[in-house]
DNA sequence: TATTGTTATACTCTATAACTATA
DNA sequence: TATAGTTATAGAGTATAACAATA
């Protein structure tokens, strides 16, 4: 039954279960999901221009322009003009945006996380971490 | 490394995942994952009622009864007042529905269904999809 | 009074278009 | 001319508030 499994009903079904946590988060999550891949990435690849964040997330640089002056007014990032080349940003994350990624990281009473330990087995939590690298993989194709 | 996982870091990758997901699905994807979502489930338990469906779908009736109006206008449901329960509207797939639905799962040229091809191995596609047995039962919480 | 659904309106997130400043 | 970013505006998706019809 899920041996050899057709890959657009997989993709089908997936697409209907993303969705639905999607929309859970958006409600019982304290900030919007993609701002918090901006400041990971930021913790993990260090400083970097609006365009290049633009890419990395393909959203369109007005975008990120928005986003990233959402997170400067909410002061988990800074922004500092390149000496090199007078047009572009460098952001980079605060003290309190390292902070706000920190704690998020050990919020065990997220949602999220609530939902995965109260439901999962630890055997099933394993293979879901596992399943997120695959995850990670399609996206970011 | 995979094993023990911490569950609140697992929540915040699996959140950060899912967002860029969303992303690229809602910009490749021919009609709104949700619609989806309520296709499907008018398939597997037959005809509904609005408030039933925002309820199963964690939606608000106001927020269903839009997208329930939007199928209609579509063709993809039909919808007729409940004989015992005039307040109550009865809805299900017509058979444009169901043959849309139907496409969508076989459909292996979405850009989904072509990433998971392309990116992962048929063992991979298995492990994916037994996890997203995984991601329903959080989901469904 | 309580329930089912609708209409009107607003908010969040992201897109497109038009623009400014710099290269 | 081309590139980095901003501002203004619009769209999709979902929420809240106020309401009408029926139970």
């Amino acid at each position: 039954m899920t041996s050899d499994p057709d890959t657009g009903e997989l993709a089908s079904e997936l697409r209907v279960v993303l969705g639905q946590l999607i929309r859970r988060l958006r409600t019982e999550h304290a900030f919007p999901i993609s701002q918090g891949a901006v400041l990971g990435r930021l913790d993990r690849e260090g400083t970097s221009s609006i365009g290049r964040l633009a890419e990395a997330e393909r959203m369109r640089p007005q975008s990120m322009a928005q986003m990233v002056a959402d997170l400067e007014a909410a002061g988990l990032i800074s922004r500092r003009p390149d000496p090199s080349d007078a047009r572009r940003s460098l952001v980079e994350l605060t003290r309190q945006g390292r902070d706000t990624l920190e704690a998020d990281r050990r919020d065990r009473a997220s949602w999220l996380a609530g939902a995965i330990d109260g439901e999962l087995t630890p055997s099933e939590r394993r293979r879901l971490a596992a399943s997120v690298e695959l995850l990670r993989r399609i996206a970011e194709r």
